[in-house]
Formats: structure tokens, C-alpha cells, sequence
DNA sequence: CGGAACCCAAGC
DNA sequence: GCTTGGGTTCCG
């Protein structure tokens, strides 16, 4: 249908009034400085119809979810929850690896994302949740940077504490797992707010909001992994979706009772993940190609443990580590032992060190 | 690895 | 005085 005038003009008349150099009301104000009269005529071309110009003449609501680029991430945010939509992250075995640590780190606001929309800190201390990332520190030990910029809260949901320590963190344990047997591992995370069907038989979004923002603390969690052998194989993608709720989640659950269709995942979330990968084509799933195994309690109390005994800065805390830890039933292994006996060495031999320190401090 | 809470010196 | 940042200590 063609406009019913591609051509338009018309006339306006302005007394001076107000209209003075001196207050130009916008940058395509009409400035008049001799007074009388103004004569405005505006043509428009077919192909730019008068209603579409001045629809759009004070500009269109701006969301805020264009793509924010960081040095290892990327993400789309929500002005109104103040948590992202989405992070994407890639990894290698090589980002995993190095020396940045995240005790340089802190969780601040992102300096990009206006204060109105931002959460706080104060958002979360005290609420009874985690300060949960959506791109973990611990895929970035190779740039503190971009380990820094993980800690931005644009990256950060509100999370169970347990969630966030336990089931969470095994599973981004798992991603990391993945760059031992695939060369590229791509991976998008963020936050749902899942209907629940209520007692009425109604369904219903309700989620809680914290702090003087009002950060909502998501229902669920979701991530899509897509991993690729190496950049020359014939091999086909791998790809793989879970949605996890964001509750404790014990050891006895497996990682695949959490796997969903990416197109349920994509109906849920509004989003299509991966848009460039072509799915008519052979895309394996995840857990057909590897073992989607989440590390077991032992492994994980080992692990943990050994982390424990790396940071311990005396003597008496080292033996107390291990102690927790055959208290939950768990012998050291070789490995951990030698970690300890490296340790207290280390702590043996600096004692008198730290002594002389505190005397001068 | 994932977090929080606490202390203390530096700085305004 | 107060806040801020860095470091330490604690837990799962």
C-alpha cells in the first residue's frame, strides 16, 4: 500500500516568543534571532514516508541489550532484573592455565552499564545470596584482565550459596574438563525465571528481588556448551544444553538428569543460541560424545583440599586441613600428601621469617 | 574451585 | 572522622 501522500508539506508559523538564541530547545530547534516569522516546509521522498520519520523523530525506547564486548566475554543485559541475559565465553586449555589469581579480584559494578540500571554490592551482602558468575574466574587464569572483568556484576547473578559452590561450580569444572579433549569450547550462561504452576493450576512467574535495585535471583540457571575437536576436524560439532534450578543440588544427581532440547531451552529463554551453526547438519550431543560426568565427592574434596593446603599461611591451619578431611572419611591421596609435605616445609622454613616481619611490621 | 567476613593501613 | 582497597582467614 502506498502512502496516501508521498509528498507533504506544510507550513508553520512561529512569533518569536521565546524562540531566542539564547534558548535553542533542541539541536533541530528553530533558531529565529530576527523575530517574525518562519516559514518551514519539509518535503518527504516516497521511499521515506512522513510516519515512519516522525515516529522515530525523538528516537525509540532503548533497551540496553545491544552486545557488551570484554576481553574474553561478551554479554546482552537486563535493565530491569540487573543481571545479564547472556554471557558468552570461549575457552582453551590455554585461557585455563597461568598465574591470575582472583584474590586481586573484586566484584564491583560495570563501569559501562549505567548506575540506573546497575546493581550493587550492597545488593547482595547480607540477602542470603551469592554473587554468582556467569563466567567463572577460573576460565581466565591466563589474563587477569579478563579474569578482573568476570567479577564486573553485569556478569553476576544472585545464586545458592551451595548452587553456586557445589553442583555449579562442578559442572563449570566439567567445561573446563572439556579443553583436554577439544581444542575450542565455547559456552553461553545466564539466568531463567521459569513459570510454576501454583496450586490453582494457574502458572505463574514469580521470582524474589534484592537490595534497594531490585536484582531478581533467577529461578534457574542455564548453560549451552558447544565444543569442536580442533579447527581442521572432520568431526562434527558438539553441543549440548542444561537448565539447573537454583537450589543446593546434591552429589547423588547426574549432570545429564539436566539436559534439555536447546530448542525447549530456546523457547524458555527467548534466546537462539549458536545462530551460525548449522543444525542441519550433523551436530552430536555432548553427552553421547563425552561422558558429561560431574567430578565425584572424593575427587572433589580431594581437590578442594589440595587448593586448602596451597594457601595455608601456618602450621597449625595445614594440620587442621587435614584433619577435616579424614573427618569426612576421605584418606589423602599421594598427590595431596606430597602437597603437604611441600607445605609444611615451606612453613617450616619461614617461620622465622614471618616472626621477624610482624617484630618490624 | 566457588564464595563471605574480617582486619587494618592508606587516604581524603 | 569516614570510606576504600588489599590482604588474611574462614567455609563448602
Amino acid at each position: 500500500m502506498i502512502s496516501f501522500a508521498s509528498v507533504l508539506k506544510f507550513a508553520c508559523t512561529f512569533r518569536s516568543l521565546s524562540w531566542t538564541k539564547e534558548s535553542p530547545r533542541n539541536k533541530g530547534g528553530v533558531v529565529n534571532p530576527g523575530g517574525g516569522h518562519v516559514l518551514l516546509i519539509v518535503s518527504f521522498s516516497p521511499l521515506e514516508p512522513l510516519a515512519e520519520s516522525v515516529l522515530e523523530q525523538y528516537g525509540f525506547p532503548a533497551a540496553g541489550t545491544e552486545t557488551r564486548s570484554y576481553v574474553n566475554h561478551a554479554l546482552s543485559y537486563d535493565q530491569a532484573k540487573r543481571v545479564p541475559r547472556w554471557v558468552i565465553e570461549h575457552i582453551s586449555k590455554h585461557k585455563t592455565l597461568g598465574n591470575a589469581d582472583r584474590k586481586h579480584c573484586k566484584f564491583k559494578p560495570d563501569p559501562s552499564i549505567p548506575v540506573l540500571f546497575s546493581a550493587a554490592n550492597e545488593d547482595y551482602i547480607g540477602s542470603g545470596w551469592s554473587r554468582g558468575h556467569m563466567a567463572p574466574a577460573g576460565d581466565n587464569k591466563f589474563s587477569l584482565q579478563a579474569m578482573a572483568e568476570t567479577f564486573y556484576l553485569s556478569k553476576i547473578v544472585p545464586q545458592n550459596f551451595e548452587n553456586n559452590a557445589g553442583f555449579w561450580n562442578r559442572l563449570e569444572m566439567y567445561c573446563r574438563e572439556l579443553t583436554e579433549r577439544f581444542e575450542d569450547v565455547w559456552i553461553v550462561s545466564g539466568p531463567l525465571t521459569l513459570p510454576q504452576t501454583g496450586d490453582d493450576g494457574n502458572k505463574r512467574v514469580t521470582y524474589q528481588v534484592i537490595g534497594k535495585d531490585n536484582v531478581a535471583v533467577p529461578t534457574h540457571l542455564y548453560k549451552v556448551i558447544l565444543a569442536r575437536r580442533n579447527e581442521t576436524s572432520p568431526e562434527p560439532l558438539v553441543l549440548g544444553a542444561f537448565v539447573v534450578s537454583n537450589d543446593p543440588i546434591s552429589f547423588s544427581h547426574k549432570l545429564p538428569e539436566f539436559q534439555v532440547n536447546i530448542k525447549d531451552l530456546e523457547k524458555m529463554s527467548g534466546l537462539v543460541f549458536f545462530p551460525h551453526v548449522d543444525r542441519t547438519e550433523a551436530v552430536k550431543d555432548l553427552c553421547d560424545v563425552d561422558t558429561c560426568r560431574l567430578i565425584s565427592f572424593e575427587e572433589f574434596t580431594l581437590y578442594i583440599t589440595a587448593r586448602k593446603v596451597q594457601s595455608a599461611r601456618t602450621l597449625h591451619r595445614l594440620e587442621k586441613i587435614l584433619s577435616d578431611l579424614q573427618e569426612k572419611g576421605i584418606e589423602p591421596d599421594e598427590y595431596l600428601m606430597k602437597l603437604y609435605k611441600k607445605k609444611e616445609e615451606e612453613l617450616v622454613m619461614e617461620k622465622p621469617a614471618e616472626a621477624r616481619e610482624r617484630k618490624a611490621g
